[in-house]
RNA sequence: GGAGGAGUUCCCGAGUGGCCAAAGGGGGCAGACUGUAAAUCUGUUGCGUUUCGCUUCGGUGGUCCGAAUCCACCCUCCUCCA
């Protein structure tokens, strides 16, 4: 079987490694039990999340056990890594809920049955520490010095950073010990951003128990202009189908650059690497089908097969006109009576935020009701335009939203 | 604790009494071109009953016919000193 660790390397998920050869020995021979960790700072996991799943389920694919550790206790201080300004303070009450939510997503892509991957929660051993203990045991092997000096304070030295959380880099150190201490833990994973975090965890380790343990990173999604990925215009680009509905996801994907497709199907997908060198040699309007197999791809791991194909037919329809729109989006209005206004129709229907942008909308031609495009703002959409209760109106080129009339 | 400096619309940033719903850039949205791509060009970007009205420049009060702009107090952040 191919080493875990090539495979990783050939889909670009590497970022750094503590020690490459080592690692990749490791991997080799032996089932390692390695962890990442996911602080629960929403109820929901995001894309930035799933790079690291994916990561997880290569590894268990490979024979590795998997320990999903959840940030219960780290949260309460708040991650300063790479950070420009202070995390809100989380209550105990909200990163419970949140904990909770990770686990159902954490399983669709990683198998937790019969010991097979871990679930840990660190607020087990933080919240009942010790402080004096602490700082004797853990504090008094970390040079301020050199955290000083670390990368991920940098932006905060500038802005400001609250003791508070300049010590979450020991909290996460502190948990690697434990880790290793517990399960045998060797080999701590996380996006790149975590690397000075790591890299204190393997020190204590070492210290602490005389045992080399190993670190790696992973890339951060960015697109080809070095942006963070995974943003659309509501927020993040999240897991949970209510704060991020299949449809808008799976358009997320059908819509990267021509330059992102194939890196991306790399990174989050599990398509054959044989496969994905064939779509490179593509070119123009080709790309579209590398696209249509990334969307359907990611959405199928997050939200399952039935409801990938479900959206992807629903965005064939409204795309290549005709055919099923079952599964467009859709928003329900109360009655048309005689009629209603089309800007009162596009905010009622959340397709404008106001009037006014509704109006700019309809003025720049922006709007289309039943494929009709409306450039009167006094234009009344009337029962005539609902067949069978339905009616397709269209901002833009891409968002299609079929209102139902009760 | 002391001395300075700063807080403007989604973000950066100009604005130091009326011509300010506030320059410029970024981002967003829409139009053209396309391939549901990029680049480019154009328009637009507080809210509304839209040739007009209303709310906004850290907060609260004040001066003035009139305040983002002046005054007082407060809050927050930054820099230097202790």
């Amino acid at each position: 079987m191919e080493n875990v660790y090539d495979i990783l390397l050939e889909r670009g998920l590497i970022a750094q490694t503590t020690h490459e050869e080592e690692i990749r020995e490791l991997l080799g021979k032996e089932k390692v039990t390695f962890y990442i960790g996911f602080d629960p700072t929403a109820d929901s996991l995001h894309i930035g999340h799933f790079l690291q799943m994916v990561v997880m389920r290569h590894m268990q694919l490979a024979g590795h056990r998997p320990i999903a550790l959840v940030g219960g206790g780290t949260a309460m201080i708040g991650d300063p890594s790479g950070r420009t300004d202070m995390r809100q303070m989380m209550t105990p009450e909200t990163i419970r809920h949140n904990s909770e939510c990770f686990k159902k997503q954490l399983s669709c892509l990683v198998d937790f049955s019969e010991g097979q991957a871990l679930m840990v929660n660190n607020a087990d051993w933080l919240l009942d520490l010790n402080y004096v203990e602490f700082l004797r045991e853990i504090g008094a092997h970390f040079s301020v010095n050199k955290m000083l000096t670390a990368e991920c304070f940098k932006q905060r030295l500038e802005k400001g950073l609250s003791f508070l959380e300049f010590n979450y880099m020991l909290m996460q150190s502190y948990d690697f010990l434990m880790l290793n201490e517990k399960y045998g833990c060797k080999i701590e994973l996380g996006g790149d951003d975590q690397w000075s975090n790591i890299i204190g965890g393997i020190n204590i380790v070492r210290k602490k128990r005389g045992e080399q343990v190993y670190g790696m990173t992973f890339t951060l999604l960015t697109n080809s202009e070095g942006k963070k990925m995974g943003k659309t215009a509501k927020g993040a680009l999240w897991l949970d189908p209510v704060k991020c509905t299949p449809y808008d996801f799976y358009q997320y994907w059908r819509n990267v650059d021509d330059a992102d497709v194939c890196r991306f199907l790399r990174l989050v997908t599990f398509v054959p690497m044989d496969e994905i060198r064939e779509m490179e040699k593509w070119e123009g309007s080709d790309l579209n089908k590398a696209k249509e197999r990334l969307a359907f791809e990611v959405t199928k791991m997050v939200h399952g097969e039935e409801e990938a194909l479900k959206v992807q037919e629903a965005a064939k329809a409204v795309f290549g006109g005709g055919g099923n729109n079952a599964d467009m989006p859709t928003a329900e209005i109360e009655n048309i009576g005689e009629g209603m206004n089309i800007l009162d129709l596009l905010t009622v229907t959340n397709l404008a935020p106001s009037k006014g942008e509704a109006r700019r909308l309809v003025q720049q031609g922006g709007i289309s009701v039943n494929g009709e495009k409306v450039t009167d703002t006094a234009h009344m959409v009337t029962g005539a335009d609902f067949t069978d209760g339905e009616c397709i109106v269209k901002k833009g080129k891409k968002v299609f939203l079929k209102v139902i009339c009760k």
